[in-house]
DNA sequence: AAATCCCACTTGCAATTTGCAAGTAGTTGG
DNA sequence: CCAACTACTTGCAAATTGCAAGTGGGATTT
């Protein structure tokens, strides 16, 4: 794999977008944080239907850029485990304001559900609900 | 210019991303939000250096989607105004948090400037800043 | 009035990235 | 031992990007 070391700007935001500026690396850190998934089946599942070199590609991009970390899995050694460091936690508050924007924007979708129907009703308990959800998983899995 | 019609799932972020999950989109909303910009020529001046068909693309793909609108430049037929709708200034919460996140996270980077600096510290008194400068110039020019 | 310049693009083409299908290596369950 | 599962890799065609050059309509200069 190729490791972006050129950056297009002093900027922060081309340097984020270097980073976080496709289309479908947010969505494994959505996977991650919203709907407790953590191997790589499991994002091989989403509506989306990344494909398996793209997946590789980024998993691998996220974990050297620290946003995700990957353990090995406990009952089997060919799984893996992949979970947000606190730097891919620390996403959340953009992906909340990404999440809004939609909702008001593309109000022809189908209605929000699960972890999504509340966030524009009170987004700091949203917020503390996810974070407590991952420090649950990790207890249990860790 | 292919439109956009199909959708990859009916999560907001997949819509989202669809949207603006490129390396380029958010930039020019960028130069739009933050740093004045309003012309064509103006955007191929950022360091980033978008390519001219590239912009072009991008400019149209954002009209469309209703975030950016052009109006004729009032001394010259053959200039254009290029500005932010309501529904693209409604990013300036994504662009904050991403800006916050970047601060945090890419310490390297050159000492953030200008619009940037004061975004930790007092968010809601950048946003009103940054959503006052828009409504000056809309005054002014449109 | 003609020539030049500026501006916002478009076009052509090579290089890179993506999407899709198939294959592979290590592990585990029966 | 064999089949199934898991996390990948590989090969190749298609789409997207980057770069350089060109175009066409104004405005400016001479």
């Amino acid at each position: 794999m190729k490791i972006e070391t050129s950056q297009r700007s002093e900027c922060v935001f081309s340097n984020v977008l270097d980073l976080l500026g496709d289309k479908w690396t947010l969505l494994i850190v959505r996977d991650l944080m919203f709907f407790g998934k953590h191997e790589y089946k499991e994002f091989l599942a989403s509506p989306e239907a990344i494909a398996t070199n793209i997946l590789s590609d980024r998993l691998k991009k996220l974990v050297s850029a620290e946003i995700v970390d990957e353990q090995e899995h406990p009952e089997n050694k060919s799984r893996k485990f992949y979970y947000l460091t606190k730097k891919g936690k620390a996403l959340l508050p953009i992906l909340i304001e990404m999440a809004n924007w939609g909702a008001v924007y593309f109000p022809a979708l189908e209605r929000m559900q699960g972890v999504y129907a509340k966030l524009r009703s009170n987004p700091d308990k949203v917020r503390a609900a996810v974070l407590k959800n991952l420090s649950n998983w990790e207890s249990e899995n860790l």
